[in-house]
DNA sequence: TTGTAGGCGTTATCAA
DNA sequence: TTGATAACGCCTACAA
């Protein structure tokens, strides 16, 4: 008694009155079928109940129309709005995302994620793990060669790599830039930490926008903060010692910025009179803050479709034959301006 | 020309000179095999670089190993936290998940998402989209009979549907009795769209607080807002022309308690000594805005977990012919008291 | 302990 | 325009 529950495509074919090859037709479109006999066809698909499995399509097609997704942190602004304009514009070009989260990113669970995804055939992979100590060693022309197309999001740009990330470095800029036109001279920074890449590119753009004002930016004005509230009042007290006459700081993110902020207020400091503040991220919260918060928009979701786009490019070439080339492409952030850094 | 790029299982049966079955065996590890063959096909599957397919597997066992996620509003922080669990879990237990995001939840997509779910023959499936107007509706008898095991998030609690949610009007019972502690006496409320079940919930909650105090709770304490921080400015407004004496509210999230608190500022009301606020969610912000905001902490990765606990319960027993009952399981938050709520 | 044969549900090729 | 037939890659009885 093979008790058989799922109607597969030969039960329409049966019902139809017509081959599996001909039901097959009306499913893909990919060949005319006579109306008539497409009519009764779409009857018996309905009357059955019927539903395609993807999976032995799949199998003899070679492509799931599926891409894997490679995250961590998602709990996390930032992550989590990337990780949405991701499944948006895979969801318009028809992919299905299969999620994987590197609980600690540091560590080695790299090949068992990507073996399960290879596994599953997916057709591209997006790798949105942030780079940080040696979590991209595993990153060669070797390894990627068993790989479907990979985009990788948020990392240094190297060959053989395709990436799409925003410009940590003209974000910083940016807003360190803001400051010193607002007339501020001392400015402070609080990092994340530097084995983030990101951390690192936010402070060359901070140094490097000094350097340009002639204006000081020795290690007395640096603090590396853990991208947390707590590290944020800790580099406040840190920096506000180290360099008493300090008159602005940029926090790497909001979060930090409002450490920064609750330190003031404690502390006695007005913001923006005696010191302004700028963060990174534009959280929605930035803007209902007291003061509102300076901040640096980085576009995400826009990150994170057009990883998407590229990643389709990609695998659209490689199914003719091409291979497409490696490149970085670099979405510049957007500053926005608001009570906490007005000016002197 | 074959150009045969993919290794299969017959290939490393091949090389190791032996049937694609026992490969298979050691691959499953379901039926014992020498220890000295083991070896040479361990061999050869390492020097072909040979990788399962997983499609073909799941074809063949009628099993996928996967879950749908069916989510909306992943950029907002308690969604994204409960993604966060439910992952941790699945992978735990060897699931991968399939991801898809209902942009507007109201609409009429999810018969689409859902056939997708099903042609790609997830083991189970996990609702977690926020309960809101009708677009609970789909969700009768008939249509679950069609689908694999599903566990709802954040529901109404109803027949035949298993649900894992937390407990809402608990919650909200919590901050208020707290206020009610701290001496306040004319406690406003703003909530979310009422369109929400988990707004209805607390509303509820704050209701059945204050009404077993004796206490006032007419519409007038009442403001509803749209979770966004500027609701809860424009709320403290309303509320404020509505109830002058009014000298605690409840936010019922942190977004428009922000606001709230932004608002107190510019009114030159103090907080907590001329209003008290509390807030809902307890985002790891809460914590640092000044003054630091009282909250109510939900345990979402919890609640993630456990969704996916209950899930794999559902889909083992399925597998083995029995049915599992539906039922109910409420999770009960907890108040996180700061400075915002001290007492008069 | 291992090999053989058949089937999982679908699509593609080749005739008709 | 439609119908057989052979894959796609793997697993599982059943035999050996």
């Amino acid at each position: 008694m093979n008790h058989k529950q799922t109607v597969t495509i030969i039960d329409v074919a049966k019902r139809a009155k017509v081959s599996a090859g001909t039901v097959s037709n009306v499913l893909t479109g990919k060949r005319p079928v006579a109306e008539h006999t497409r009519k009764r066809i779409q009857a018996a698909i309905d009357e059955l109940g019927y539903q395609p499995n993807l999976l032995a399509r799949s199998l003899v097609n070679r492509t799931s129309n599926s891409l894997g997704v490679v995250a961590s942190g998602l709990e996390l602004y930032g992550p989590s709005r990337t990780l949405v304009g991701i499944e948006r514009q895979a969801n318009e070009l028809g992919y299905s995302l299969l999620l994987s989260l590197l609980h600690d990113p540091e560590t080695d669970e790299v090949d068992s994620v990507l073996d399960d995804l290879l596994a599953r055939r997916v057709d591209g992979i997006i790798w949105a793990v942030h780079e940080m100590g040696r979590n991209r060693a595993w990153i060669v022309p070797d390894r990627l060669r068993v790989l479907p197309p990979v985009v990788f999001l948020t990392m240094e740009s190297r060959p053989h790599a395709t990436i799409v990330s925003t410009d940590n470095r003209a974000g910083a800029s940016l807003a360190v830039c803001h400051l010193l036109e607002q007339g501020r001279r001392q400015i402070g920074i609080i990092t994340g930490p530097i084995e983030w890449w990101e951390a690192r590119e936010r402070l060359a753009g901070w140094r490097s926008c000094l350097a340009a004002a002639g204006c000081n930016y020795s290690d007395n004005l640096v603090f590396a903060g853990d991208w947390t509230a707590a590290s944020g009042e800790r580099g406040f007290h840190h920096l506000l010692a180290q360099q008493p006459g300090i008159d602005a700081i940029f926090a790497c993110n909001d979060q930090m910025a409002l450490g920064v902020l609750r330190a003031c207020h404690f502390a006695g400091r007005r913001v923006p009179d005696d010191l302004a503040v700028a963060g990174y991220d534009n959280m929605p919260e930035a803007a209902y803050l007291v003061p509102s918060l300076t901040s640096v928009r980085q576009h995400l979701a826009d990150v994170g479709r057009m990883a998407v786009q590229e990643l389709h490019q990609a695998v659209s070439s490689r199914s003719q034959g091409e291979v497409s080339p490696a490149y970085t492409r670099l979405i510049t952030p957007e500053l926005v301006i608001r009570e906490s850094s007005r000016r002197l």
